[in-house]
DNA sequence: TTTTACTTGACAGAATTTGTCAAATGTAAA
DNA sequence: TTTACATTTGACAAATTCTGTCAAGTAAAA
């Protein structure tokens, strides 16, 4: 399973594209870039969306990949990680049921 | 739906003990633990261990909620927060066969 | 009014995050 | 082997967040 670091990474030379380039477009160093493609860095969600724009993905896909393994990271260690997910849905449903009404 | 915060306010109540005698179980002002029912300050892991004991709560149970809760309101606002759920679980068995390898 | 429980906000120190920079490393062409 | 270029690394500083302390404030009961 890939990262986003090494999802980044592919894209990038995959069109042949230097650190230093992408880097001055997100408005970074590049060695923060290198550190995100090595996973030494966590991007921005600022980063995540220039990414997706300039490897020509889609933003919300490469969201979903960052999000998901932040979380994943979080609670990978837990013996208890898959009924967190669970509880976390019933949660967000709960939460988004409320952001309706107000 | 309760927070963690809820939760343990309710049950301090109930078993009829002061902020100040489980703040000093916990090694906390209790100022600080005020600010946790009231969710105004995250709870530590260790804080979450000792309050199960004190209450006479199952940690697990209380350590799920504390950890589903801290997620949830991470992705609430995102609308694509189920899919990102989803993808943490992939992520999560992924994470957990590797480690057993290692 | 006094006591008791809780709340609030200012504050400080620790820890973490975020970025800059230049030297080091790797690599491939001349 | 030199040279040029891309990337990596680590030291460093500034900014931000986290953690807890403390004392004054509120509220309600005795």
């Amino acid at each position: 399973m890939e990262t986003v670091g090494q999802t980044i990474r592919a894209k990038r030379e995959s069109l042949g594209l230097l650190l230093r380039q992408v880097a001055s477009y997100l408005d970074i160093d590049q060695a923060i870039l290198s550190k995100i493609e090595r996973n030494e860095r966590k991007p921005s969600r600022d980063n995540i969306i220039k990414l997706a724009e300039i490897l020509q993905m889609d933003g919300e896909d490469l969201l979903i990949q960052f999000m998901s393994e932040k979380i994943a990271l979080e609670i990978a260690n837990e013996h208890c990680a898959s009924k967190v997910l669970k509880a976390a849905e019933q949660k967000v449903k709960y939460l988004k049921s409320n952001l309706e009404k107000n």
